[in-house]
DNA sequence: CTCCTTTTTAAGATTAAGCTTAAAATCGAG
DNA sequence: CTCGATTTTAAGCTTAATCTTAAAAAGGAG
């Protein structure tokens, strides 16, 4: 997520971004930012430090107090490198710094370092639990060195799964975040999508890593 | 619980709530209002301050005068940034205030505060008694490294419990918490439940948690 | 110690949830 | 437009969980 008043700076960021792959989403002011951070909830945050109504700064400094927040990544864009110190010096909780100007390549480098130290399967190509890799750039899935081929819905299934190892998810949390939040199909769709993906995933007579909770929903074990 | 007359706001918030993990029921007025505090029992309330016939102000006084609700956690939302001062002013004993428009984010970083502070087990996405530890959000539970295998009925009632330990539980509010409000299951019905829950839990020849309180109900110990 | 109350246990009936299958509908490539 | 692939729906099947019942055990008062 970009949050950043400047629209033409804000383009240049989505573009560079959409081509490495990330899903992008903007705020113009601070408001607008804490709003859409809860709607949106960004693996990452890309934060001008100077911003109309509410300033870089204190938004970090508000996500940083928040406890669902409190681990949100924030890279900070700010103005001037003289500035730089000075900044560094009143830390308010910022993962990184990027002063502009600055080379598309070295953001880029700098959000991959910081969402991999964070959580090294977000922004990575490549997902990867209990023995089940996902690559993201390839589109390929692969259980115990053998390829495995999931349809298009399965696929975003398993990656929504991935992302979220662990975690019970419901049914109605899985058709907001494959299906999408205004599609209407019935829960029992999701059975269906969930037996597919078992099928290929166990095909070799692997354990199921797609524990069923009853009167909940389905969670993908971290360890096999 | 929200109270809050206008539809949007309310599916906004519930919407926000519910991917955070929590149950929502809503009243459109103060009427409605006082009504479904009592059938849901709610854990807290989020309470416009201008509603269609009793007024949130008038709703929260009347709450903080009855004995069963004057510990009900209520966080009142106001409508203007300037009047702020004058309502803290007239305090009608609201446990903390946020005014429109406000980021759900914000909102979420208060009601689990206010949750904290009231109660610090509920909103928490990890429980612990005794020897005993619940993951809600994997929906797992551990005693003494051992992975219970509970029904979704005996989870359920289990994290009643932990959320209530060292406290005895009549079979009424078992069942009003676990089962529901208007449910009609028989007082025996947990008798049962009890048992199979003390099945998991004591397995491996581990002290009883559970402890009977004849005539009263069950209450779940605090420390082996 | 005895009797009455309450709880525990076990077993069977019922209900609910999830799984499977197949057919209908939709989508997309050629 | 047509065909094949994919997705969705619906129905019946299977399994798991729940509720009830009733008998056995335990607890407490007198």
């Amino acid at each position: 997520m970009i949050v950043e008043d400047e629209p033409s700076m804000v383009e240049l960021l989505r573009y560079n971004l959409v081509s490495e792959g990330f899903e992008v989403c903007s705020a113009l002011d601070g408001e607008e930012a804490m709003v859409t951070i809860a709607e949106e909830k960004p693996d990452i945050l890309l934060l001008d430090w100077m911003l109309p109504k509410i300033s870089g700064v204190e938004i970090c400094r508000r996500l940083r107090r928040s406890p669902e927040h409190k681990s949100l990544p924030i890279i900070m864009i700010t103005a001037r490198t003289e500035e730089n110190d000075r900044i560094r010096g009143l830390d308010v909780g910022a993962d990184d710094y990027v002063s502009k100007p600055f080379s598309p390549a070295e953001l880029m480098a700098r959000i991959r370092a910081v969402l991999r130290r964070h959580n090294p399967n977000i922004g990575a190509d490549t997902l990867e639990v209990a023995d089940v890799v996902m690559d993201l750039v390839a589109y390929k899935v692969r259980r115990n060195e053998r390829d495995l081929h999931l349809g298009p819905t399965e696929f975003k299934l398993l990656r929504y799964f991935m992302e979220r190892a662990g975690r019970v998810l419901t049914r109605e949390q899985l058709l907001d975040g494959v299906w999408g939040q205004n599609v209407y199909v019935e829960d029992r769709t999701v059975d269906v999508h969930i037996r597919r993906l078992r099928k290929c995933l166990n095909e070799a007579g692997d354990a199921d890593l797609i524990r069923t909770v009853r009167a909940v929903g389905y969670c993908l074990e971290k360890e096999v």
